[in-house]
Parts: structure tokens; C-alpha cells; sequence
DNA sequence: AACTATTTATAAGA
DNA sequence: TTCTTATAAATAGTT
């Protein structure tokens, strides 16, 4: 859309690619916003540069707390565990001595607010 | 964008409404996947319809999990707390023993990943 | 599900 | 970098 056709590869250029960054994101908010209204939609939408820099919009019906205990609903994935898990650095597993396991072989049988934390909070006193 | 110029209001008509959000589905989701490519991005994109049907976008280099983890250390909201007490239900409350009011005190003391979990996994041994 | 007139987004230039 | 504008792309209404 412009002067010319563009083709969709990562534009070389640091100084264009954070030019056309600026113009798309701006872009995609103004669509995310408007869904929102039309559609009655709730959309949650984060964007990071690749200079690090954070972008975010969620519907003013919602939260992003929301949306996410929503898509864990909807899609069966476990975010938290998940978040969990990719979080572990080194040092974590070492000091992992069995408790998380335990935990996560209660997991299945148990609604998805009681994931974070042990059914019986005194179940390490058995391991 | 159309034969006609429309407000950005609620479509009252449901089967337009529909074929409204399907159209502008795609093209955010398009304009999602160009973004990522042409400025090097990390998008999440999520939405709902009123329907609660979802559909979800992310950045092939990233993960949900991971821009929530950037989103934390970006903007300082705190997510997985967030989550856990909306989360947490009446019976998960009257099984609270103080466990979790523990962990709390301990997490601004700690990195983001051992937020789930105490840091010395006997703690609740001194309660 | 396609089509197309029109609006909107935006690439390149100033 | 902000503004302009020619052109590509998205899409509203139609078929």
C-alpha cells in the first residue's frame, strides 16, 4: 500500500524497517480497535519491536488476565505451566528437588486455579 | 475500505456483524504476520468473538509464553498474580492456610521465574 | 463464497 | 521526522 509494492521480507534497511514499524503498528492498533467496536470483539495485541520496545492493546471490555484465562479455556493450553517451565533457569532445576513433579502428576484432576499451587500444601512431607 | 464509508460502531445486524468479523480477522492476522516479517517483530495477537470463538496469532521466533514473560519485565504488571487471585475460588480460598500469603511475601524479592513456587520448598514447615 | 467500487493504509518522496 | 500523495491493499455492499 504506497508508492510501491513491497515484497514481505524483513526490510534491510534499520532506519526504513523502524519507519515502517512505527506506520504498521500504528496500523494494526487502529484494526484491533475497530474489531473491537464493529465486532464486538475482545482482542488482546502486543507487539515488540526488535529493539525490545513493548506495544500493547486489549479491548476496554477486558483485561489481558482475562483474554488469557479465556485462551487457556478455549485452546487447553497451559500458559502458567508453561510460563513455568520455560522460566527455570539452572539454578531452579537444581534446587527442584521433586516438589514441582508431584505436582504436576495432580494437575490433570484438578481445576486450573489450583495449578499453582499443591492440593495438600504438606504433600513434601511425604516425599 | 468498501463501497461505503462506515462508522466504527457496533454492527447491530449479527449476520453482518459475522461476515464483518471474519473479513477483518483475516486482515489483522495479514497485517500481524507482515509486521513480523518486514520490521523483524514479536507479535501476540488474540481474539475473541462475541461468540467466544478465539483465534490467535504469534510471531514464529516467540511464544505466548514468552512475550508474557517480556510483557511482565516491560510494563511491570504482574500477570500470574493477577491470574492466580481472579483464579482462585471460593474452596480454593477456604483451603488457603496461609501458603500462598507466604509466597507473596517472598515474591518481590525474587525473580519473575520462582514467582510459583516457594524458594526454599520446606518454608511451610515453619508456619 | 466471489466480485468490485470505494475507502483506507502506507511506501516513497519532500 | 512530520507531511504529502500516488499507489497498493483492505473491505462494504452486492451478486
Amino acid at each position: 500500500m504506497g508508492r510501491g509494492k513491497i515484497e514481505i521480507k524483513r526490510i534491510e534497511n534499520t532506519s526504513n524497517r523502524q519507519v515502517t514499524y512505527s506506520k504498521r503498528r500504528n496500523g494494526i492498533m487502529k484494526k484491533a480497535k475497530e474489531i473491537t467496536v464493529l465486532c464486538d470483539a475482545k482482542v488482546s495485541l502486543v507487539i515488540f519491536a526488535s529493539s525490545g520496545k513493548m506495544h500493547e492493546y486489549c479491548s476496554p471490555s477486558t483485561t489481558l488476565v482475562d483474554i488469557l484465562d479465556k485462551y487457556h479455556k478455549e485452546s487447553g493450553k497451559r500458559l502458567w505451566d508453561a510460563k513455568h517451565e520455560q522460566g527455570m533457569t539452572m539454578e531452579s532445576r537444581e534446587m527442584d528437588n521433586g516438589y514441582h513433579q508431584r505436582v504436576r502428576d495432580y494437575q490433570h484432576q484438578m481445576p486450573f486455579a489450583f495449578r499453582v499451587q499443591p492440593i495438600q500444601p504438606n504433600l513434601q512431607e511425604r516425599i
